[in-house]
DNA sequence: ATGAAAGCGCTAACAA
DNA sequence: TTGTTAGCGCTTTCAT
């Protein structure tokens, strides 16, 4: 375990060759008070003789009290997190705005690998001026409990509500409710639901009253909602990840084996476009055309070109905006602004995957 | 800008409250010396009252010069680098072997978002103990020399060796020829080929030889001479990025506007799935049969279940693992080891996309 | 505009 | 096994 500096410049071994005083020379790198020009570049020379690259991170770290990163906490496992393009977009939304500001992004697993410990290790100790629960917060989350007993700041993306943090959350019930609307207007009565994630753990099948009564996470149980706002389903599915996949199942059951021909579903509205997609793909294989057989809806608006010639009717939402709107709070919590909420609209875009209800 | 840590308990507070010494309430912690579980019992004791989470982050670091950080430069705009399954699988595989060390990973952007300024500011200032160049290394690579000058130490994925630095490759060259020997033996002689970015600009269109001189990227550059092992290619279409469009955009010129009818290759050997998936959507929209008409073999082995029915013939490599091994470079680094290069090996699998040559 | 001094919170030699 | 001592490299008052 080789120490990583070994032998490398320090500031004060600059200013001793620029002949000038350590905060001197701390002055000609940071810009942060008065320094004749003259001065400046004696110091800059020296270091550029010595091969000295700059102020060491971890000292300024350790005197400022602020390490400059900010923890992004993924749900679920890293992989997943990065193979849906919601989260990603999201996520380089975030990094724009935390990237101007010279913040870096840690990325922190949202669950830990090891049995018995309840967070991830970064979660306990890495050193992080804020943190950001991308995915929301679910109920006694081993995270937020363990961020607050650091005293880490946290902001929450689309989750319930936090004292003191700030939230960044999207119409997701009243777009939900729209999607069904324009469904129901086509003349659509029997309304098959796939569901996003209910909780932490990883279910697959139908959903009775018992199970949606359970709905934790905020993007399931408000969307869940938004469908019952106007009408009820007459079936949903809940799914343990948004993947193609899980949508091409669901669909499976809802229009093949789970449900019985005379009540087959003339539309399926899905909670994610992911999921949408796998739902066309069913459909397809099923030898159902969309929409005339059947209509289907998602939620995200992702641009999913391998879907043509079918472009999804979805339930837009800014994806990257959220995440720019999480880097904003971010850069709030970190002047000492007062946290507030935020909730950015939605918007339903018919695609051509929605029709009229067959007969 | 409130400071970060205002008011919270330090080990010292706690060493006082337990009644031993700093050192001794240091070890309570980190459990890297020998102390009586009674004293170290106190010693928590001591902390739990005083709402003590642990040593922090920033003292330890700045102590041991170590900040437990894995800078990982990720190729062009975050936002791509996560669209891209393959990125992202290797960026799991390391996150897996840096995880169970403890070890966090901040995110780099590789390039600048700022003009004039070579490198995103994170790579010349952020604390890390080494950085991982993921996607390889470009001729007089800012971030390299950046990161040199820094003394920080780097890893290398698939890229050009870099002196001292660890180096994780693929059998890109052999499996590249392998898949061009699958469509030769099927009868192939006019072969296309749609080309990995050449280098950090980003430039799209067919491809002659002054132009293929300038490939300077390993996974273009090594899969080029691969092709060029067995076969002449009749075509060559160089793309911005990875993505299905562009594979999409790339046959649409081979298959359609820019070949002579006479002259339209009877195969298509893409350098990354995506970009075959997207020739094989363009194939579709074209109104040609694959593999009938036209055959198309990929690189990567990604599982594209929404290409279905299709499968696509693919040099599959271990993305995982790559990323596995990178995260292990990392450590032997972190532990003084030489440092050594590692090739991983690639295997075609055929799918349903290859076939023999018409008529 | 510059310098002296103090100390951020911690760990690692070394001594006891 | 525990305590003493000495910084890690830097920034920031506060004098000058």
């Amino acid at each position: 375990m080789t120490r990583n500096n070994a032998g490398r410049p320090t500031l004060a071994r600059v200013a001793e060759r620029a002949g000038v005083s350590v905060s001197t020379a701390s002055l000609a790198f940071s810009g942060a008070g008065p320094i004749t020009p003259e001065t400046r570049d004696r110091v800059l020379a020296a270091a550029a003789e010595l091969a000295y690259s700059g102020p060491n991170p971890l000292g300024r770290q350790l005197r400022s009290g602020r390490s400059g990163i900010v923890g992004v906490i993924i749900g679920d496992n890293p992989g997943r997190a990065f193979r849906d393009p919601v989260s990603v977009k999201v996520l380089d939304g975030l990094m724009q705005v935390l990237g101007e500001q010279g913040l870096g992004v840690l990325l922190v697993p949202g669950t830990s690998r090891v049995e018995g410990v309840p967070v991830d290790p970064l979660v306990a100790s890495a050193a992080m001026d804020v943190a950001v629960l991308v995915w929301g917060v679910v109920t006694d989350d081993p995270n937020l409990e363990a961020l607050q007993r650091r005293g880490v700041r946290v902001v929450v993306g689309e989750g319930r509500p936090v004292e003191g943090a700030p939230l960044v959350a999207i119409e997701d019930r009243a777009g939900s409710a729209e999607a069904i609307r324009h469904l129901v207007a086509l003349g659509h009565t029997r309304i098959a639901e796939i569901a996003l994630p209910f909780g932490r753990e990883e279910r697959t099948g139908p959903v009775d009253a018992q199970r949606l009564a359970q709905a934790d996470r905020t993007p399931s149980s408000n969307r869940l909602a938004g469908v019952r706002d106007v009408v009820e389903p007459v079936f949903t599915w809940e799914t343990p990840a948004s993947l193609v996949e899980h949508g091409r199942d669901a669909a499976m059951a809802i229009l093949g084996e789970w449900v019985p021909d005379s009540e087959r579903p003339t539309a399926i509205f899905a909670q994610s476009d992911l999921l949408a997609a796998g739902a066309v793909i069913a459909a397809r294989e099923l030898g159902l055309r969309v929409p005339e057989d059947v209509s289907i809806a998602g939620f995200d608006g992702l641009d999913l070109p391998w879907l043509s010639p079918d472009v999804l009717t979805s339930v837009h939402q800014p994806l990257g905006e959220k995440g720019a709107a999480l880097g904003r709070a971010v850069l709030g919590l970190l002047a000492g602004d007062e946290p507030t909420a935020v909730t950015l609209p939605v918007r339903l875009v018919q695609g051509t995957t929605t029709g009229p209800a067959p007969r």
